[in-house]
DNA sequence: GCCTCGCAGTAACATTAGTTACACTACAGG
DNA sequence: CCTGTAGTGTAACTAATGTTACTGCGAGGC
């Protein structure tokens, strides 16, 4: 484990955290679509992402979904940080959206290091700072932009994030995360590709502006 | 100033603790409607709060304004510790709700106390904590609220914060915080009137069934 | 008292999004 | 090769929200 925890943290952590981190961390290999966390899930152990990304996801009473954002490389479920401490139930789901690796951490080491090491100190607040600003993106694009705009995001987003032009998602897949029906997210692909932005095809989508 | 840093804070902090922050702290008191951080600004203090009630807004590109959540007694602002530690621009608004007292910390202390006292430490985490999920709540607002519940909710909101069943707001200033018109409003408070829930005066509304 | 201006009520209409219903097609599995 | 099923396209309609325009009211200033 210690080669990709000092590859992808070496910069942030001095050498005695990394090597406790390396005593006390599990490393995991997760696969696309895994559960990691449900809504109401006690967390026992916080994420350190090495690679891939998750998918944070909200529920309303009626079992709607809504995406939040994603965590990529280098960063840590705050929702995790703050159930920990708490111990509270989640608020919110987790669900690897590619393959993914980390490191799991014993909630214990969370105050234990908060107090001994400045530089986890500063991750921790830096991830806190990160999830907030990222929770605000998301508050702009539901209340700031139309379907239309918020679902070519959505595009861009997911091709940024797996590296590649072609979407795989089902129309329905789309609709879930947005908030909507799957009729509206059919409609607007479509208006997006008669303005020559996608290519649609059966269980995935080819972006072509990025 | 100790006296009210006691009665507020005695419970959250040790001696010591209460001791510095009432050396390097100063008190301050704050007029309603007063601006104290706007968007773009750069914070070298941050607040906390011992009366009165903040609101935090949002702004898009186009100048309109969204609500996103309320700061009472005791809270203090998650974003001044993210833009203090990231030397960050504010991404927020903050106006005095009601007339407000609070304590300024220099900016310097909560790195220095963060190290020191495990009490602040949990302070600022539960403070990250508690934004967090008022940014949920105000996500689950808007993506699964229609605007007439969003409006009933906003109208008991004020209600609660500022212990008074009179709501002293005009229809155009409740729009802006809903981000939506002010003939929107006017049409929803009026169907809420017809179902006794409400009673609509000329700058001030009266809430019937908190 | 009169005038002005901000506030509220309401109609009429446009746009956006959600719903229902149905047709068509590609693909997997027998 | 046939068939069932999931995925997609589209029409027709409803509901919700946003927009424009106009009216009337009430309080403060002159």
């Amino acid at each position: 484990m210690i080669q990709e925890l000092k590859e992808n943290y070496g910069h942030l952590f001095e050498a005695t955290l990394l090597e406790e981190i390396n005593q006390v961390g599990t490393f995991k290999e997760i696969p696309e679509g895994f559960v990691m966390i449900d809504i109401g899930n006690y967390l026992k152990s916080m994420p350190l992402l090495i690679s891939g990304a998750i998918k944070i996801l909200r529920e309303d009473n009626d079992g709607d979904e809504l995406l939040l954002y994603f965590l990529e490389k280098g960063d840590t479920c705050a929702m995790t940080l703050t159930c920990c401490l708490g111990e509270t139930k989640s608020e919110i789901r987790a669900i690897a959206e590619t393959d993914a690796k980390l490191i799991m951490i014993p909630i214990q080491k969370m105050e234990e290091w908060s107090a001994k090491y400045k530089s986890w100190r500063n991750f921790v607040f830096k991830s806190y700072h990160n999830r907030l600003n990222e929770m605000l993106e998301t508050i702009d694009n539901i209340a700031f932009l139309k379907m239309d705009e918020r679902l070519l995001k959505y595009l861009n987003e997911k091709a940024r994030l797996t590296n590649d032009n072609i979407v795989h998602n089902t129309h329905q897949e789309i609709a879930y995360e947005l908030h909507t029906s799957r009729v509206v997210i059919s409609r607007l692909l479509k208006k997006l590709e008669n303005l020559g932005k996608i290519e649609l095809h059966r269980n995935f989508i080819i972006i072509k502006d990025i």
